[in-house]
DNA sequence: GTAACTGTTCAACAAAGTGTTGGTTAACAC
DNA sequence: GTGTTAACCAACACTTTGTTGAACAGTTAC
C-alpha cells in the first residue's frame, strides 16, 4: 500500500537507505524504471528485501524520495537565478553575470549527473521532468518576471515562461546525454549566445 | 521475450489490435505506463489475454506500436515545416506563413490528443518525448537550416536546434495539459509572438 | 560495561501477474 | 461452401510481491 513511511534516523537506517538509493539510481540508469524488480534492487544493494519495505512502501516511494532530495538542493540555485536583472539584459555587464549563473547551473547539474541521467534518461521518469520545469517556471515567475507581468498574468506570459524553461532544460538534457561533454563554462557561453538570439537570426558565436 | 511480432492483417486481427491500442492509451492516461497489468488491459479491451500475446510480445512492444503509428503521421507536417523561409523571418509575409504552419501543428496535435496526453503526461514515456524531439531536430536540421550550418556543424548549432525544438514542444505540452484550452489559431499567434522575442525583450502582443 | 532498543536478516506464506500450451469455437477470405 | 486462421478458454510452472514472526546484531543511553 502507499502509506507514508516514517524515515528512521539511525546509522544503520541511513546506511540502508543510501545503499538502496544508490542501487536504485544505478538500476534505473541501466534498465529504466520498470526494468527491474525490488528483489533485483535489494540484491544489488546488499540489503534484505524486508529491509526495503521497512523504509519504502514501493518503488514509487523510493523514486519520490530520490527526486525530493534533489529538488531540495535546487533552492540555493534559485536564489542566484533570482538576482538576474532580466529587464536590463543585453549589456556586456549583465550578460557576464548571466554567464556566471549559467556556469553555476551546469556545475550543479554535473554534480548530480548520475541521478539526472538516470531519471531523465530514455527510460526515466517523465513526471520528474515536469516537476523540474514547474520549479523553474515558478522561480522565473515569482522572482524574475517584472511586477507588471506577475500581477497581470495572461496565457502569453505563462507560455513565455514555459517556453524558456523548456528550452533551457532541453539544452541541459542534450548536454547530459552527450558523451564528449563540453565544460560548464563552454555551455554557459553557448546558452548565453543562443538565448540572445530570436528565431531566424543568423547563428554566430 | 522481445522477438518481433508479425502483425496479422485480418478483420479480426485489426479489430483486436485496435481494441488493445485504445484500451492501452486509456489506461496509460489514467494510471501511467506501469500502473496496470496486461490482465487489466485485456479485460478493458474485451480481448482474451492469449490474444494479446498473439499480437504483441510485451507492453513495451504495444507502446512501440502506438508511438510508431503516431510518428509516421508526422511526415506530412514535416514537409510543411520544411517550407518555412527561416532566413527571411521577420517580415509580415513570412510571419503569417509561419503562423499558418503553427496552426497546422496545433491542429494535428489536437487530433491526437488522447494519445499525446497519455504518453507525454505525468506518467508517460519519456523516451517518446525524446523521439519527438529527435524527429523535430532532424527535420529542422535537414530541411530548414542554412546550408552553411548544415555542413559546418558545431556544438552551438546542435544546441541551437535542440533549444528551439524543446521550447516549442514545451509550449505544446503546456497547452495539452491546460484544460481551458486556447484554439490552434490563438496558440499560433502566441507562439509566433514569443519566438520573435529574445530573452529579456519586453513581452507584448 | 551493560541493558534496552530497534533495525536487519532469514524463511515462509498467500496472492497476483507472467508467458506459454493444447484443444475448441467461430469468423474470415477465396 | 470450404479451408484457413484468429480468438477463446483452462491450465501450467514460474516469478514477483507484500507481509509475517522469530532470531540476530548494531546503536544508544545509563
Amino acid at each position: 500500500m502507499s502509506r507514508t513511511i516514517e524515515r528512521k534516523d539511525d546509522r544503520r537506517s541511513r546506511r540502508s537507505r543510501k545503499m538502496l538509493a544508490d542501487a536504485f539510481v544505478e538500476l534505473v540508469g541501466e534498465r529504466g524504471l520498470d526494468g527491474f524488480s525490488i528483489t533485483d534492487l535489494t540484491e544489488l544493494a546488499n540489503v534484505n528485501r524486508g529491509t526495503f519495505y521497512g523504509h519504502f512502501s514501493s518503488k514509487e516511494d523510493l523514486l519520490e524520495y530520490c527526486e525530493s532530495e534533489f529538488l531540495n538542493g535546487i533552492s540555493e540555485l534559485e536564489e542566484r537565478i533570482a538576482q538576474v536583472p532580466v529587464t536590463e539584459l543585453g549589456t556586456e555587464e549583465t550578460d557576464s553575470f548571466v554567464h556566471s549563473v549559467f556556469v553555476e547551473i551546469f556545475t550543479f547539474v554535473e554534480e548530480h549527473e548520475a541521478l539526472l541521467t538516470a531519471l531523465l534518461g530514455p527510460k526515466g521518469d517523465i513526471s520528474f521532468e515536469h516537476r523540474i520545469i514547474d520549479t523553474v517556471c515558478t522561480t522565473l515567475i515569482d522572482k524574475i518576471l517584472n511586477e507588471q507581468y506577475r500581477v497581470n498574468r495572461t496565457p502569453l506570459v505563462d507560455y513565455y515562461v514555459g517556453y524558456y524553461s523548456s528550452a533551457i532544460l532541453g539544452v541541459v538534457l542534450m548536454w547530459l546525454n552527450n558523451e564528449s561533454r563540453e565544460t560548464p563554462e563552454e555551455m554557459a557561453t553557448i546558452l548565453v549566445g543562443i538565448a540572445s538570439l530570436s528565431l531566424g537570426d543568423p547563428i554566430v558565436l
